[in-house]
DNA sequence: GTGAAAGCGCTAACAG
DNA sequence: CTGTTAGCGCTTTCAC
C-alpha cells in the first residue's frame, strides 16, 4: 500500500492538516517543514490526486477533444494549448473524439464525471445544433476551436478560428499585385465551415479588385491530393486562367502534380497557391506560396479564454475571435509584370 | 451542485448501496431497476469518477507518454493503443513528455498520484539508465514502445519495437535481387537506438550476399531532409554505387531532391530506398520504395501486454517483441537485370 | 436483494 | 502556526 498523508503525519509527529497545509504551500514553522520534508522523502509519499479532486471538486485539468489526435495539422494548436495550460498549472488530457466507443458525444463524460474543469473542442467540421444543446447543459466552461457554430443562434461560447475570408483575400490581392487577373479557385468540401468562408473571401476580393467572377472557375474538391489533381485537370481543360488558388495545401500539391504531368510548368504556365502552410508545402517543387494558419496563436487564445473562465466564473468572455493568417510567398506564383 | 448517488437513492426510495450496485451491473430487482433508471434520468445523474477512483484505488486509465503528441509518426501507434484500450474498457490519457514543466520525468507523477493504472512510454530515443531506475520504483505495469533499453541489464519490462535490422536486410536483399551490388547507406543519428540496428542490418545483409562492405559508403546523417540532401551529395561525389538506402524516408526524400538538382535521375542513375513509409513517401517523384513500419501492430501488442499485466498482477509477460516490417516497392529503385 | 455503516485520502473550517 | 473534526461521493463488507 502507498503511504498516505496520515503516515506522513505520524512519522513526523504532526497532524494531517499540517501536512496538507505544507503540501499546499501554506505557512508552517521552519522546523516543522524540515521534519515534514524528511518524512515525505523517507516514505516516498505522493499525494493521491483522486482524493484531492474529490474533496476540492476540481481537477486542475483541461480536456482537449480532437477528432484525430494524431492529425498533424493540430500540432501547433496543441502546443499553444499546453503552453498556456502549463503556465496556469493546468494539466491537459487529450480525448480522441472519434475513436471512442461512446460515440460522437462520448467526450461529454469527461465533463459529467468531473474528470476535467473545462473543455476545448477542436473541429473544423461544421458542428451540429445537438452539440450546442448538450454543451449548454454542461455547467462547465467550454472553448471552441475551428467551427464556432455559425448559423446556430447565440450560444454564449468562446470560439477561436483563423480568419479564412481574409486569408484568401490576401492571396488574391497578392496575385493581382504581381499581375494576375485570371484567377481560378479550387474549393473545399461542404462539411467544413472554412469552405464557404474561403469562397466568400475569393469572391469579395475579386470584386474589390474589379475582376470579373467566372463561376465555372470555382471548382469543388475534397481537400485531398487526388481531388486537387482532378480539379486542376478540369481547370486546365477549361483554360484561360493564369493562376489558381487551391483552398488548402494538399489540394494545391495535387494540382501541382497534375500540372507537371500534363507537361506544363509551375509557375511558368500556371501559378498555384495554397492555404494552411503544412510542412510538405516547402518540400514540393516548386515550394508552395500559401497562407500560414496561425495555429499556435489559436491554441493560445482559446486556452487563455478558457482559463479565465475557469478561474473566474463571472468573466463572460464569450464571442468569436478570428486570428489573422500570414501570406507565405515562395516560388509557385509568377510575377507577370 | 451536481446530483450524487445519495440524491438518486432518496428520489427512488432505495439506498446508496442499491444505486451503486445497479450502476455497477450487479443484480437488482426488476422493479427497483426501473425506479432507479427513472430517478437517474430525472436528476441527470452521472457518477463522480474521482470518488470512485479514490475508493477503488484504480482508474481504468492508461497513461500514454509521448515526446511529442503531435508527431505524425506516432499516429498509427496511438490508434493501436486506443483500439485495445477501448476494447478492455480502459481510457487513455496522453501526456506530452517534453512540454511539461516538471521536466523529463514529469510523467512519473501520473503514476505516483494514481491518475493511471499503467503506463506506455513511447520513445525512439535511447533511454537513460535513470529512467529504468525510476520505473522500477513505480509498482505499476509499464510497457515500452521504441527503444527497449538495450545495454541496460534486465529490467523486466515489456517492450515492443519494429525489427529494424530485419527491415534493412529486406531492402538490401531486394536491391540485390534486382541486380544491385554497389549499395551505399545513409545512417541516422546516434541518439536513436534504431540507428545502430539498421546499420547492423545493412552490414549483415551485405555479408550474407557476399557483397563487399565499403566503409566510406556508410555516411552519417540526421534523419532530416536537409541532412539527406547533404549526405547524398557526398555520396555522389564519391561515386560508384548504383543504389543508396537512406535509413529513413525523410532522408531519402532529401537524397531524391539532391540527385535531381545535380542533374541525375532516380531511379535511372541512382536507386534510392527509405525506411518508415511516411505519408509523403508516396507523394514524391518518383514514389519511394521503402519499408513500412508496423505502427498499428506495435501499438496493439504493447497495449495487450500492458492490459494483461494490469488485470493480472501475476502475469510477467516481460520481454522484447520485435514486429516485422514490410517492404513497400514503388518506383525509386531500378531493375538492373 | 437490500440497507446501515465504515472508510478510501484528502481539505477546510474551527478552535486553540 | 497547529490539531480536531467533519465531510467530499462512492464502494464494500456485513447483517438481514
Amino acid at each position: 500500500m502507498n503511504p498516505t498523508i496520515h503516515d506522513v503525519a505520524r512519522l513526523s509527529k504532526t497532524s494531517k492538516s499540517t501536512v496538507s497545509r505544507y503540501l499546499n504551500g501554506q505557512p508552517v514553522k521552519k522546523r516543522t517543514e524540515e521534519t515534514l520534508k524528511a518524512a515525505i522523502k523517507e516514505l516516498g509519499y505522493h499525494p493521491n490526486v483522486n482524493a484531492r479532486r474529490l474533496v476540492k471538486n476540481s481537477t486542475q485539468t483541461i480536456g482537449v477533444v480532437v477528432d484525430d489526435i494524431s492529425n498533424n495539422f493540430y500540432s501547433g494548436i496543441l502546443r499553444g494549448i499546453e503552453k498556456v495550460a502549463n503556465l496556469h498549472n493546468y494539466q491537459c488530457v487529450y480525448y480522441n473524439g472519434v475513436s471512442h466507443r461512446q460515440g460522437e458525444f462520448g467526450f461529454l463524460n469527461l465533463a459529467h464525471e468531473r474528470q476535467v474543469d473545462g473543455l476545448i473542442l477542436i473541429s473544423f467540421l461544421k458542428r451540429s445544433p445537438e452539440l450546442f444543446e448538450k454543451i449548454k447543459d454542461l455547467s462547465m466552461p467550454v472553448a471552441l476551436i475551428g467551427d464556432g457554430g455559425e448559423g446556430i443562434r447565440d450560444h454564449g461560447l468562446l470560439s477561436v478560428d483563423v480568419n479564412n475570408e481574409h486569408g484568401i483575400k490576401e492571396i488574391v490581392h497578392y496575385l493581382n499585385r504581381i499581375g494576375h487577373k485570371e484567377i481560378a479557385f479550387i474549393a473545399g468540401p461542404d462539411e467544413f465551415s472554412a469552405t464557404s468562408q474561403r469562397i466568400t473571401g475569393y469572391k469579395k476580393a475579386l470584386k474589390e479588385l474589379g475582376l470579373t467572377l467566372q463561376p465555372s472557375w470555382i471548382v469543388p474538391s475534397d481537400w485531398s491530393k487526388e481531388g486537387g489533381y482532378k480539379a486542376m485537370s478540369e481547370l486546365i481543360n477549361k483554360g484561360g486562367m493564369t493562376a489558381v488558388i487551391a483552398s488548402n495545401d494538399e489540394t494545391a500539391i495535387g494540382a501541382l502534380l497534375c500540372t507537371h504531368e500534363l507537361g506544363f510548368r509551375v509557375p511558368k504556365h500556371f501559378s498555384i497557391a495554397g492555404f494552411d502552410d503544412i510542412e510538405v508545402s516547402s518540400w514540393v517543387y516548386p515550394p508552395l506560396t500559401t497562407v500560414k494558419q496561425p495555429l499556435y496563436q489559436i491554441g493560445i487564445e482559446a486556452t487563455e479564454g478558457l482559463v479565465k473562465k475557469m478561474k473566474n466564473k463571472e468573466a463572460p468572455l464569450q464571442g468569436r475571435r478570428l486570428i489573422e493568417p500570414n501570406l507565405v510567398v515562395r516560388d509557385s506564383c509568377m510575377n507577370l509584370l
